[in-house]
DNA sequence: ATATTTTTTTAGACTAATCTAAACTTTTAT
DNA sequence: ATAAAAGTTTAGATTAGTCTAAAAAAATAT
């Protein structure tokens, strides 16, 4: 069994190699999880002992099968504990994050099974982001960034590619939600800025760093 | 901010203490939190340092005001979330406790807040025990062991003395649960043991151990 | 191509929580 | 009242996770 760390770097790890396809280095998980790269060393040697990752000195780490399912099985509590807190709880989502990092390491198959029926077996989080089922298995769902979309097609948003708390709020503040029908009105060649129209009834600009961070299907 | 292992010793201490009025030895502490002596007593100077229990060394320890605030915090997170797995994700009362150790140390008031409210205000958990209000204040109501009982007063099940996942799933074999109506039908002088009728319609023989650790009001 | 910079690893130390074994108190029993 | 037993504390070691400083390797820049 992991070890609550451990399951924390393995959950870096693997979000950091873009769901396990590419190597990740020492710096970039010291950098992530706020810690020094003598201690990701470290580490990295008693999850490469353990057969989670693959390390190679120097060159950084792969995540293994068996690795990236481990880290699945902590990111499918995570995002199932922050659909509870939302839709149960009535927290906002700026506000789950910090406790389902510590929801996410409770040990119990049969909690996160009846969790997630409790739940009627929700696909997405309240960020939008896919939760893994109880094999691992995610049904991604292709989205490009809002600022890559162009005319007047009907666009909804999907997600969030980088929740901050305070871009959430803004997110809020303006209108825009999960499921959300957005149009793009004008696109400001200056500094790359959207017009857009919320649910056919508001309208806002928003910045080219907020539509970048924008996921949606077109 | 108390640590997991700090929260987990004073709650034992606290219960040890019979809420804190009683003095608790190392050893008895050692022997609920499954350590040796030497670890209670390093533990134990932590505790003490911060002023949440009263140590006399070789006398053993007193919980104080402070301390007894702390472990109520704990056993109100406990217990809210056993009332949460039973009522809300279908868990039977014999399996929430381990899962309701972990649970309780999760920092979040907001969290436990939520939860309460989510919960309505519950008063007792699935085993009959009381849940501390948010300010520590707990209501508790007089209850005697039903080996104690005679006649053929109407008597209410309030709650389990000591909770074992198999004495648990006894009772509910039995048909007896947290509010059931029993009487007296006979009480066996050889060995203590008492013959039942439970919500009026199922008479069944329990020994003397069970209905000592079955409290209940006349 | 070699020197400089950056990154990574190693070595050694620290803290929290635990343990065993030995020393020391207190309790109990004669 | 004193010896034996029981309980408690201290001393010293261990493990997980962390750190700083120094050494080593790789990347980069002239």
């Amino acid at each position: 069994m992991l070890s609550y760390t451990e399951e924390n770097y393995l959950k870096a790890i693997y979000h950091l190699s873009d769901s396990g396809s590419k190597a990740v280095s020492t710096s970039e998980i010291a950098e992530t999880m706020n810690t020094k790269a003598a201690s990701v060393t470290d580490m990295i040697k008693k999850l490469s002992n353990k057969n989670l990752i693959a390390y190679e000195k120097y060159y950084g780490v792969k995540i293994t099968k068996q690795g990236r399912q481990e880290a699945l099985m902590v990111v499918r509590k995570h995002r199932l504990w922050e659909t509870f807190l939302v839709q149960k709880l009535q927290f906002s989502w700026d506000e789950v994050h910090d406790v389902a990092e510590q929801l996410e390491h409770i040990q119990s198959t049969l909690l996160i099974e009846k969790l997630d029926e409790f739940l009627e077996f929700p696909t997405v989080d309240p960020h939008g982001h896919p939760i893994p089922d109880k094999s691992g298995k995610i049904t991604e769902v292709r989205q490009v960034p809002l600022s890559d979309c162009s005319g007047k097609k009907k666009i909804i948003v999907r997600s969030v590619k980088h929740g901050s708390p305070s871009f959430l709020q803004y997110l809020s503040k303006i209108g825009v939600y999960i499921g959300a029908n957005v149009s793009i009105l004008d696109k400001v060649e200056f500094d790359g800025s959207l017009e857009i129209m919320i649910d056919s009834k508001k309208k806002v600009f928003i910045s080219r760093e907020a539509a970048q961070n924008l996921l949606v299907t077109e």
